[in-house]
DNA sequence: TAAAAATACTCCATAGGTATTTTAT
DNA sequence: ATAAAATACCTATGGAGTATTTTTA
C-alpha cells in the first residue's frame, strides 16, 4: 500500500521544482528523497520523472499522480483537522432523540444556543415515542434521548430532569372552562381523547385514571398531539396534554388543572450503561440538558 | 503521518465487527489489528472503538474517521488503477498540437480511431501555429506536435511524414479557371492573399515565389485559411493554399495545381529530443500518426 | 567546477509475528 | 468454558541518515 508520506514528498518535489529543496522544506536528507521516489516508482512499475540531466520532469504517470494525489492529501488533512476537533468538542456529531412534545417544545432553544457556540457540530434529533428511542439508543444509532423512564432490563440509564404534568384540555364553550380546576372524578362524564397506544403518556394516563377508580366514556386513541388539539377545537371531545404545550394552544380551546390526582410523568436523560467515552460534543449537549431543562431550572413550571 | 494500511484495516472492522475477522481477511496476526488500531489512536489522540465486552463499538470518533476514510481508500484505489492503466497504455494523457490545416482535414479520422482504441486516455489536440507549438513542447505542454521543420537550435527533433503541396485558389469566373493548371510567371500579374507573418507557410511561399523571381502585386495577409477561401470567394484575390484544404471548398472557387515551381513544404513529428520515456498512450498515438500519415501511406496525394 | 541526483552503507524504529494472559459471555 | 481482545516479547523489513560517486550544465 502506498506511504501518504511518500506522496507527500512527491507533491512537494513537483511544487519546488527538484528534489533537493523538497528535502529542505521536508526536513529530509536528499537521499531520502530518491529513495522515497524510487520506492513508489518501483512499487507503482513506472517511472514518474524524467531525469532530464539536473532536471527532473514529470512524466504522463507523474502528472496523472500529482493531479490525483493532491486531492487524497487534502483529504486526508482535513480528516485529522476533523478528529482533532472532535477531541475538542468542537466538531463532532450529536445524535439525540426526544419524545414530543419536549422536542418541539423545550428543545428548539436549546439547539439554536447549541449550534451558536459549536457551528462545527453535526446535530441530529430524531423525534419519536419512547421505545423506538430506547431501541436505537441499543442500537448504537442514537448517543442519547430525553423521554419517560425505560422498562427496567435493557441495559438503560434513565436521569430524571423534570415532571411533566398533564392538564384537561377543552373547547371554551365547554362547562368546564368557566372552572378555575376541574375535580378529577367529574371527567367520568366527558368523552376523553387518549395517545396512541405505543405512547408512554397513554399507560400513565390509564394507569392514574385507574387508581383513581375513574371510568372512561370512550377511547379514541389518537397518535399527534397536534391532532387531539384539532379534535378538541372541533369538540370531539376532551384530552388529556402536557402542560408544556399550552404555548401552542389553538384559539378556542383551554387547558385547564385537574384537581385531586397527581397526572404527572418523569421525563429525564436516557442513556447506555457504558456512557463513559461520550465525545466531548456530546456531553456539552448532556450538559446543557441537565442545565436547562433539570429540575434545578424553573424556567418551565 | 497515517498509515493506509492502518485505514484499511480499520475500515475492514468496521465492516466485519470485530477485531478477528478483520484479521482474517487481511491475512493479519489478531494481535497486529490491536496495535495498528493502538497505534492509529495513539496518533489521532482519541479513541475510535469503546471496548465493550467483546464487542468494539464505533466512538464518535470513530465514526468520523469511518466516513471519511472510506472516501479517501477509494480515491487511492482509483489512482493505482489509474497508473496500472497507464502502463499498459490503456489509460493516459496524450496532449499534442498541429497546425492547420492538417488539425482540421488530416487528424479528425485518426483522433476517432486513436478513441475507440483507447476510450479512457484523455487526449488534448491544440490547434496553432508552428512556433508557439514547439515552445509549448519545450516547456513540457505538449508531448508532441505536427508541424512544419522547427528552427535548429531549440533542441527538438523533426520526423517528416509528407509534404504539404500547395494550388492557387481562384473564383471559378477567373481568367486561370478554364486551364487545366497554372504557370508559376502567370502570378505576376493578380493580386495574391498571403499567410500572417508567424504562419510557417507563408515564409515557405515567399522563399519559392523569390526564387523563381515571381514579384508580388499585393500582400494582403490573413491568418485563417477559411478566411482566405471567404476572400478569393468574394473575388477579393487569389491565395496559394495547401491542397488537403480542397475537401472543404466553398462553392464558387476553385483550386488549381500550379506549373513550374515546387510549391511545397515538409509536414512532420517534432518532438524532444529525449523522447525516450513516452507513454505507451503517447507512443500509440505517435505511431498513428507515421502509419496513416507518413509517406507510406498514400491515403492523400 | 559546482550543483543536483544517484549510490553504497549503516542504523534503528517499528510493523508484524508467536505465545500468553485477561476479560466478558 | 469459550471466544475475543490485550499484552509481552521477538524478529526483520525498510525508512532515514552519512558519506561518496556520478552526471550535466
Amino acid at each position: 500500500m502506498m506511504d501518504l508520506r511518500f506522496l507527500k514528498t512527491f507533491q512537494t518535489i513537483v511544487r519546488s521544482g527538484s528534489f533537493q529543496q523538497a528535502a529542505e522544506k521536508l526536513q529530509y536528507a536528499q537521499s531520502t528523497v530518491t529513495a522515497q521516489i524510487q520506492k513508489l516508482e518501483s512499487d507503482l512499475g513506472i517511472l514518474l520523472f524524467d531525469r532530464i540531466g539536473k532536471r527532473a520532469v514529470l512524466t504522463e504517470a507523474g502528472r496523472m499522480l500529482y493531479e490525483q494525489s493532491k486531492r487524497i492529501l487534502q483529504d486526508v488533512e482535513k480528516l485529522q483537522q476533523t478528529i482533532t476537533d472532535i477531541s475538542t468538542g468542537y466538531s463532532g456529531h450529536v445524535r439525540i432523540g426526544a419524545i414530543e412534545p419536549t422536542a418541539s417544545v423545550r428543545l428548539p432553544g436549546l439547539i439554536r444556543q447549541f449550534c451558536q457556540e459549536r457551528p462545527l457540530v453535526n446535530l441530529t434529533l430524531e423525534v419519536g415515542t419512547a421505545l423506538p428511542l430506547h431501541q436505537r439508543i441499543l442500537a448504537d444509532e442514537l448517543d442519547f434521548a430525553i423521554s419517560t423512564m425505560p422498562t427496567s432490563g435493557l441495559g438503560l440509564m434513565f436521569e430524571p430532569l423534570f415532571s411533566e404534568r398533564f392538564g384537561l384540555l377543552v373547547p371554551d364553550d365547554h362547562p368546564f372552562a368557566d372552572k378555575p380546576h376541574v375535580p378529577a372524578t367529574d371527567l367520568s362524564y366527558h368523552r376523553l381523547i387518549l395517545p396512541e397506544p405505543t405512547c408512554a403518556y397513554k399507560e400513565m394516563i390509564e394507569r392514574i385514571l385507574m387508581e383513581s377508580d375513574i371510568k372512561l366514556q370512550s377511547n379514541l386513541q389518537i397518535g399527534s398531539i397536534d391532532a387531539m388539539k384539532q379534535l378538541v377545537q372541533a369538540k370531539v371531545g376532551i384530552a388529556l396534554i402536557p402542560l408544556s404545550s399550552s404555548e401552542t394552544l389553538a384559539d378556542g380551546v383551554l387547558l385547564k388543572p385537574v384537581e385531586d390526582i397527581k397526572l404527572q410523568v418523569s421525563i429525564g436523560l436516557v442513556h447506555r450503561e457504558e456512557h463513559h467515552r461520550f465525545g466531548l460534543a456530546v456531553k456539552a449537549f448532556l450538559d446543557l440538558c441537565r442545565n436547562e431543562l433539570g429540575s434545578a431550572s424553573r424556567k418551565l413550571a
